[in-house]
DNA sequence: ATAAAGGTAGGATAACTTTCGTACGAAACA
DNA sequence: TGTTTCGTACGAAAGTTATCCTACCTTTAT
């Protein structure tokens, strides 16, 4: 077998993964068909691809689910901020070298990034300095 | 066929050929030898297979070849920059909802990000306000 | 009570990624 | 000149990801 990654540790979440894990974030512990339905909003999935997705996520240990009713309740193991906290290091750590003033100067010369962003990150930072 | 990206655009890298994109950014065109020496600083990967990831990414559009010596040279297609903006504006984009300033707020919030780096940034910013 | 609707479980499958073995040609050298 | 070294090309195979079909069970509504 290959692995990349300590045996016990819970993998990062894949993409599709992921869409699953922000719909979770922002609602709750929801049920398959809630999360089925929300990411319908933006694109075709069909109902027992989520199931699938989210039952491998459970068996990861990416969730975790309460099966006492027969609509299975599934919640994140982890906080909102550690996977994303997780996420971002990783990030960082292979496109920056780890150096996270490489990434927000990439940011700021970047045409995506709107002046209110900008404004908002200089509030942060003299909120920070208090 | 599954295709979720135009079939004119350059694909987005994975990660291993992230990897050997950023050895091509940081030394230049290289040979696969080259390349594959530099990794194998970090891990074990056999010779064939950074070739053919290289030659991979070569079909892909990711990289172009000088052929007129018999050791090919390999370049990156896009520079760095630029592959970088759009690994960054997807990050933020299903992380963060497109919002740069939540990133850096979670980036301030990181117990990784150092001193120096939070330094850095309020540097750039000042520099920026001029 | 029975049909319909809605739920879970468990393959099967296809595309993609990653890795490497084998074959074979060119270059270097003993 | 032969052999060893170093290069490319091709193909196979295993792992991963994402999707959906089918079977079957439970609840709901007629």
């Amino acid at each position: 077998m290959k692995r990349n990654i300590p045996i016990d540790a819970i993998p990062e979440p894949t993409r599709a993964e992921l869409e699953i894990l922000q719909v979770l974030w922002e609602f709750g512990p929801s049920t398959v068909r809630f999360v089925n339905d929300t990411l319908n909003a933006h694109r075709d999935v069909n109902y027992t691809s989520t199931l699938k997705q989210m039952q491998i996520m459970a068996d990861k240990g990416i969730l975790k689910r309460d099966e006492r009713q027969m609509k299975h309740i599934y919640i994140p193991v982890e906080a909102e901020n550690k996977t994303k906290d997780q996420l971002l290091n990783r990030f960082v750590n292979t496109l920056y070298k780890g150096s996270a003033s490489k990434l927000v100067m990439q940011l700021l010369g970047n045409e995506k990034t709107s002046k209110e962003d900008l404004d908002a990150i200089k509030q942060m930072l003299k909120k920070l300095d208090k």
